[in-house]
DNA sequence: CTACTGACCAAAATACCAATATGGTCAGTA
DNA sequence: TACTGACCATATTGGTATTTTGGTCAGTAG
């Protein structure tokens, strides 16, 4: 019973591709019907409502993005190493997922008002590679064991967002963007204590 | 000869509010003019652009600032302290100075195209306080001696911007948004490391 | 029986255009 | 000569007729 799997799925994968390209104010879901070869009340069927088809795009694409995020990390690597690559694939990913990323940036914030309620959950799901490398360093003895987790890795999550935000502004290259990022993370690491 | 120093002080504090009220677009010359008891020529005495006179205000405000941050900084103190108070304040700041803060998230990127040639020498300016605290405390011992200063004054700018960015998207409390600071602060003295 | 359709509706967005407001200028004034 | 304000081309606004949109639901196909 419910809506077909495969139905559901080609809907979800045309409307994160029309809300990526074209926002989501100006997607309509007619678009994304004729986009799916379904009828418009199919979209329906799916979600209750155009916001809610948006956030169930946002969360798909975010456990995509989370994946990808692990996916070439070595898990027997030390733990450092492995933030390290996670910090570098997840700044690479924001030109990769517009969505996710104006999501970070606060755009939706006050363009879609139903989701400032999930800021939370999504954050949670967001936040999740970064929790586990905290926490296998930590067991591992390679980071500190008292740290606060869950705030290093919103910390963390926080300092991404703002890196990639400055590189889309001041438009700084690609080199540049490496360098801050190396530096940032060696900061993170170690400290500026002498 | 130019223009009375007076006017243009008065000129360029009316031109402040205004656009803090009502933002870049929605104020209008003769707006500020009439605000500050003036022909609308005389703007053009000050600047020669609506755009050229934001930016003199944008600069204005940064001065000002600065010299806040600075303020309530105790010389004598340790680097780290200085550095933390000197992140709080900024942080506080965020609030009290909304263009600057707008600034900082990138928003007049779109809105005025002249502004984006301006960002490394705005940087400049805003880095100030802390680039400062930076030297004073290699100087005295407290910082590793092989930082990157200007590198680490950006990445630590950022920190602070997106830890405002994310207090306001989610709308956190207070007591959150000092807790994440602390956190991150010792974050970046200590670091992660075991 | 039920997953799915698409004509349908109220409400919102758009295209259009006359009226107004705006950024910028410059001949004139105090 | 520092300053003014009427002036101009252009941009923005308000009003509104028209189209599009989000959402529904009686009906159909399988």
């Amino acid at each position: 019973m419910g809506i077909d799997k495969n139905k559901k799925d080609c809907i979800l994968v045309e409307a994160a591709s029309k809300f990526a390209q074209w926002g989501f104010k100006k997607t309509s879901m007619d678009e994304i019907a004729k986009a799916a070869g379904v009828a418009k009340g199919t979209l329906y069927l799916v979600s209750k409502s155009k916001e809610e088809l948006f956030y169930q795009v946002l969360t798909r694409q975010l456990r995509r993005w989370d994946m990808e995020v692990l996916e070439d990390i070595d898990p027997s690597a030390p733990a450092d190493q492995q933030l390290l690559q996670a910090s570098q694939r997840s700044i690479e990913n924001m030109s990769k997922y517009p969505l996710i990323r104006d999501f970070f940036f606060g755009k939706y914030q006050s363009l879609i008002p139903s989701i400032k309620a999930k800021i939370p959950e999504l954050r949670t799901l967001s936040l999740g590679p970064i929790r586990e490398i905290l926490q296998t360093g930590i067991r591992q003895g390679t980071f500190k064991e008292d740290l606060n987790v869950e705030q290093v890795a919103n910390i963390l999550l926080d300092l991404m967002t703002a890196t990639f935000l400055f590189h889309m502004n001041a438009q700084t290259s690609m080199e540049d963007l490496r360098e801050r990022e190396e530096t940032a993370f060696d900061l993170i690491f170690n400290g500026i204590k002498a």
